[in-house]
DNA sequence: TAATAGTCTACTTAATCGATAGATTTTATA
DNA sequence: TATAAAATCTATCGATTAAGTAGACTATTA
């Protein structure tokens, strides 16, 4: 299950998505429109801004915006950033692999292979998903009511 | 990831899937093989017990043995049991669903469509993978030493 | 009737999650 | 150039959960 930090940033960067090319968007519309409370909302998207998903503009006029577009952003990208490895242990990580210290051999041990697999596949869907997919998934969904 | 309580489930029920048909397994056992804090594995099992996957017989030549065969018991079933839903939002969850707050409609919404496909692909893959498909998946890979 | 082995109740400790408060810095514009 | 608007920084907090431990109790079997 993933922490409220990932879904806000997530709902997050979808609203950005929704508004790209169209000026930086206020922290508080951004925490009204989402239902996100505003001072934590603050942390996550410094966050995203220091990994370099988003940039903002300080005083009038100004908030936060996307740097790449909606289509260059995935979910595999955005889940690492606040849950850390994708996979469902840490010996079958890729970007954070650590042992697991329970097996003799690694490279021999069934659970690590098994796990290994369903990693690959999940990492393989969430990079076929981008934030321009969400929205446009939103609007098929829409047509069939 | 997945928690140690859950971590240590999968080793232990792999551990007496090895041992399947060959009379009941110790703890202290499950607990030197497996490198499982003892107290801790003892609660795991009483868990894995009440809810049908194990039984156990107590006093002297006891201990816990599966009650359905390797090939019978998942993945999909044994997650769910500690870690709870496998979905990554609850409101993509098919056993432990929980609407999220944050959406307008539910059945419209772009960030629920893509997680349920997630789920759907993971529930699938987990469904397939039984401990007796772990066990065979290490010998394979013994093989290719 | 001992020894064995699982069961139950109750803690504890540390870490993490989710959230908040308030002061500070930067920027546009009137 | 003053002022209001916004993001940024620092600090803290309470609640919950994860992980593990201790010890008494009960059932079984040789």
């Amino acid at each position: 299950m993933l922490s409220k930090k990932t879904r806000y940033s997530i709902l997050a960067m979808v609203k950005l998505a929704r508004e790209y090319n169209q000026g930086p968007v206020l922290i508080s519309t951004i925490s009204e429109t989402e239902l996100i409370p505003k001072k934590f909302l603050e942390s996550i998207l410094l966050e995203l801004k220091k990994n370099g998903l988003v940039n903002s503009k300080k005083g009038k006029g100004g908030g936060y915006y996307l740097i790449k577009s909606p289509e260059q952003v995935n979910l595999a990208d955005l889940l690492r950033l606040f849950e850390g490895a994708i996979a469902l242990l840490p010996c079958a990580a890729y970007k954070y692999y650590e042992s697991c210290g329970h097996c003799k051999d690694e490279l021999t041990c069934g659970i690590r292979a098994v796990i290994k697999d369903i990693r690959d596949e999940t990492v393989r869907m969430m990079k076929g998903i981008s934030l321009a997919d969400i929205i446009s998934r939103e609007t098929e969904l829409l047509k069939t009511i």
